[in-house]
DNA sequence: TCTGGGGTCCTAGGACCC
DNA sequence: TCTGGGGTCCTAGGACCC
């Protein structure tokens, strides 16, 4: 009988940011150190910190000068993304070594599926990885061992720093279903004050909620909340995902809110300038352009706008995102503006599409038939991209079911 | 607790087409 | 023409995550 079991680990750096400054500098070892999106700047947040200075009340998103009045020894430094990534393709190149089924999340945390291996001590072989992230990269990190995604990622919660936790299906009904909504994965504040509303407050709880009453309330993701509360999750790990970027922006908080026109286009043009560079970076163009812009009152606005051809150069992207903003900011006082890019795919298939396109033109009074033998008469067999073949092919990576052992069980 | 910056996915309404 | 149903695309906003 073919066992469908996998297994499938999510590995979460502990205060990612900050044990990576805590190598350049180990003089900061031991200490409450945290890193900030400003530091000198009034709207400077806490971005991450150590666990010494978590243990002093600072938290992510805390300003600040609150932080430093909670633990006034605490060091705080500027983000240094250059190193966080060089930290992380390390880390995930270690991890690459075991399988190369991993899906990386973010900067840091990613899903590993291991190859089943008969008779193998799966728990010492973890331990052996976590050994090694801390031996050889100098980095902590807590890792869940489960058989799907979702449950892997709520065992890496469990215990930090430096934890290994195994959640088997059999575990779901005395370690997850005690726990609140709110703790689950996907589950946030909204959400669950609306269970609340419903009388759904443990996870327990959602696990044998009526199906259309959730459906009802939460559209699709209602029962997928109530299949992850039930332990059941069967998405893949995906090493492809990655690569499949959907957008590409960059926004900002201005050090004062402004009403100055001329300073406002002055921050479009840096910003739609950032992701020009960005999309150029990963030869991706969009057909869309959107504009954020936030108000004083924390009120966001976004505008968006689609046009014919994929764009990516500074000049397009800040015509259209300074179309946007004119039609459609009332004059009130800015606190940020953000322009993203977005419907994008590769550079090269959109040229392509182009070519074809403009071609077209030319001799759309033609047949079909006759159009597709002059294009490639033209271009050459396999220039004509027909609809189904644009789209990305996704690779579907699926996991060796033939395992006898039953580690799951 | 007065809140940065990077994303993803889902929904709902309207336009438009057959 | 006072009027169905299915589908797709676009836009705006919300929820969530790290």
């Amino acid at each position: 009988m073919v066992n469908k079991s996998r297994i499938i680990l999510h590995i979460d750096m502990n205060s990612f940011y900050a044990s990576v400054e805590q190598i350049y500098d180990p003089s900061l070892k031991g200490k409450a150190i945290a890193i900030a999106g400003n530091p000198k700047e009034r709207r400077g947040i806490i971005i991450t910190c150590s666990y010494e200075a978590r243990a002093r009340g600072v938290y992510t998103t805390m300003n600040v000068g609150e932080a430093r009045r909670k633990c006034p020894e605490l060091i705080v430094l500027p983000p240094n993304f250059e190193r966080y990534r060089a930290a992380s393709k390390s880390f995930f190149n270690l991890l690459k070594e075991y399988s190369e089924i991993l899906q990386p999340v973010s900067i840091d945390e990613g899903y590993l599926q291991l190859p089943i291996v008969d008779g193998q001590n799966v728990l010492q072989h973890v331990q052996n990885i976590q050994d090694r992230i801390w031996n050889e990269l100098q980095l902590p990190c807590s890792i869940g061992i489960a058989p799907n995604k979702f449950l892997a990622k709520m065992a890496s919660d469990m215990k930090k720093p430096m934890g290994i936790t195994i959640l088997r299906k059999r575990d779901v009904p005395t370690i997850l279903w005690p726990m609140n909504v709110i703790e689950m994965h996907g589950v946030g504040k909204s959400t669950a004050e609306k269970l609340a509303n419903l009388g759904i407050q443990t996870i327990g709880e959602l696990a044998v909620a009526d199906e259309y009453v959730l459906k009802q309330n939460f559209g699709i993701n209602g029962l997928r909340m109530k299949q992850k509360a039930n332990g059941e999750d069967d998405r893949p790990v995906d090493p492809e995902a990655i690569y499949d970027t959907k957008s590409v922006g960059n926004s900002t908080t201005l050090s004062y809110d402004t009403t100055d026109r001329d300073e406002l286009y002055k921050v479009i043009v840096t910003l739609s300038e950032k992701v020009a560079e960005r999309l150029k970076a990963k030869k991706l163009a969009g057909v869309t352009v959107s504009i954020m812009i936030r108000s004083a009152d924390w009120e966001t606005c976004t505008r968006s706008k689609s046009i014919n051809n994929a764009i990516h150069s500074k000049e397009d992207i800040i015509e259209q995102a300074w179309y946007l903003f004119n039609k459609h900011w009332d004059e009130e006082p800015v606190r940020l503006l953000g322009v993203t890019v977005s419907n994008v795919s590769d550079l090269k298939e959109t040229t392509q599409q182009l070519t074809l396109f403009n071609f077209e033109e030319h001799i759309k009074e033609e047949p079909i038939i006759k159009l597709v033998d002059q294009i490639e008469q033209k271009f050459g067999k396999g220039t004509i991209v027909r609809g189904s073949d644009i789209a990305k092919p996704v690779g579907k990576y699926h996991a060796n079911t033939s395992f006898s052992k039953d580690f799951w069980e």
